[in-house]
DNA sequence: TTGTAAGCGTTATCAC
DNA sequence: GTGATAACGCTTACAA
């Protein structure tokens, strides 16, 4: 059963040999329920038997629909990335569906011919976008037009429920700030991902909001800007601690960034928590793994993918599957009481 | 061209429209050289006017092959998997494959039934599968027996170079340690990979070789086991460092253990380099990331993975695709002289 | 409950 | 060079 070279049996074989057509090979398949027990054990025989397995490509053009889902994204963020990879595959795992993958840099003048080619070519099902791309309204057109069903992935709302997995961001962060202001930390910093994310622009406002409620300072001197990557995570982290009156505190939008204010801090000479207190963004591996292990805002992107894909797979239930969640704080080793409480 | 609702445009409305049969749309399409310039240029243009693209799943049914790529994997490792993937799609950029990618749990039982149902379901024109996987020759075996083609990616032979990419990582070990042994370290030890990691085993015998080539100790008080994880390479180096004559550097199997160590060199109050050198395996994004920033061995997963891809789109040409990829030294900051020289 | 005929969109065969 | 015709493996009418 199924050596090399041997053919594949099809459905006509299976038909032929239990006896039946192959339509009824096909109510097998399919679990239609007006069929025959004894005809239904008699088809599953044979298939075990042949070790016969329909073929996908031809239920595809029969059906004029794809079981496969497509992913797009560009993200630094390897973890991230896994994570959300991994979170589809829970859904469709034990399905016909399979997922393909579509890494394309933003930056590219060809992306929207490139991501439309993907779409045409491979007909899929739907597509899941992720952040940055998934906050450009203008893909969510293309989808439209191509007639693709979509999920966007990000950091607020970005569309209706059905085409959309969404988490809280700004409380996460505004709930993160507060444990630091509850610290005692007065002069808190605010490390924030690149223009144009609308992840930075939600981070940045949990961190604003939680300041403004305590009546805390939170001016230009406070931000400094970086672009999600460890390099630009120290750059920025430099820019706030040579500061005249630096912060005792700093909030990064990703852990990676945070990595690299923990990296600076050290540079010069200063003990994080001790002399600088540190929280990140994501709740990645690199926050357990740094020392000091990072305090930082778990972001549930697995559980993310798994909706992501389940609305896909179900678009009539799409509108029922969880569409907001709920990040959680995760207190580590990298904040204290300040210094000069 | 191509609204929502809309049906796509078939090679019949071509065939239609150019007023030609639906072979010789074929043929432009397949790039047949036997054809009048004037038919083609004429059923171009339609093609453009309609915005025609073949169905990848007609095509698929009629050639009996399916062009799509899977990826198998099961590798703690997110960045080196992100990089494969990358590799992957660097390869079939602007061709018409795709790549489906399938992570599955190596300690499931039913393991090799869920690998063969997905190369069933999907009738994949190739599979890669990546260390530790790939290591098993009974995987190879089920390929072979379901007729699909692979490329095993490895850290030492494993297969003929038409179903192979290989690293060197044993002299990528070798040259590093010996580094180590020209600084002046004389006790060095390893944190070795998880039992039936070829990679493991494989960095091993490079830390022994160089070892040995200079008549130093490599005796068992020098190795400890990890399991590639952060955690593991925290156990392995506390154990080192609990050793009655401790060793003054590390080679760790790879950069998430080397992170380990360092960071529980951390916890002893010991100063990395100073006090400890530590090399780690990979350069993924935490070498670079993690203080100090870590001196490691490169591995060109994404070059590796560019070949494998290449390997299993011309399957005629497989043997002339490059099959053995050196490792890098990258020296950074995480050593330097022993402290007692 | 089961079977027949037609069709999904493409390519291969073999005439012309 | 080009075009009928029959596959490819499956599903959906519609009948029986």
């Amino acid at each position: 059963m199924g050596r090399t070279g041997e053919a594949k049996p099809t459905i006509n074989d299976v038909a032929r040999l239990s006896g039946v057509s192959k339509k009824t090979v096909s109510r097998v398949i399919n679990r239609s329920p007006l069929l025959n027990d004894a005809t239904r054990e008699k088809v599953e025989a044979v298939i075990a038997q042949l070790g016969y397995v329909p073929n996908p490509q031809a239920r595809a053009l029969a059906l004029r629909r794809n079981f496969v889902l497509g992913m797009i994204y560009d993200n630094p963020n390897a973890q991230m990335v896994l994570n959300f990879q991994e979170g589809v595959l829970d859904a469709i795992r034990d399905s016909e569906y399979a997922l393909v993958i579509h890494p394309v840099d933003r930056h590219s003048p060809t992306l929207f011919d490139n991501i439309r080619r993907f779409i045409e070519q491979q007909r899929l099902s739907g597509v899941m976008i992720l952040p940055p791309l998934s906050e450009n309204d203008a893909f969510a057109a293309l989808f439209d037009e191509l007639g693709c069903n979509y999920v966007r992935m990000g950091s607020a709302e970005l569309a209706d429920p059905a085409h959309l997995v969404q988490s809280n961001d700004r409380e996460g962060v505004r709930e993160a700030v507060e444990c630091l202001i509850a610290e005692g930390h007065r002069r808190i910093g605010l490390v924030e991902g690149p223009e144009g994310f609308r992840s930075a622009y939600e981070r940045h406002q949990g961190w604003r909001e939680a300041l403004e409620a305590q009546g805390l300072p939170c001016d230009a001197s406070l931000i400094a800007r970086g672009s999600y990557t460890f390099e630009t995570g120290k750059e920025a982290g430099a820019a706030l601690l040579d500061r005249d009156d630096p912060p005792t505190a700093i909030f990064a939008s990703n852990d990676v960034m945070a990595a690299g204010v923990v990296h600076v801090a050290r540079e010069r000479g200063l003990d994080v928590p001790r002399d600088l207190s540190v929280i990140g963004f994501d709740d990645t591996a690199i926050a357990a793994t740094i020392w000091p292990p990072l305090t930082t805002v778990r972001w549930p992107i697995r559980t993310m993918a798994r909706s992501a894909a389940r609305k896909l797979i179900h678009p009539e239930a799409a509108n029922r599957e969880q569409s907001r969640f709920p990040t959680e704080f995760v207190p580590r080793a990298s904040t204290s009481r300040p210094a000069q409480g």
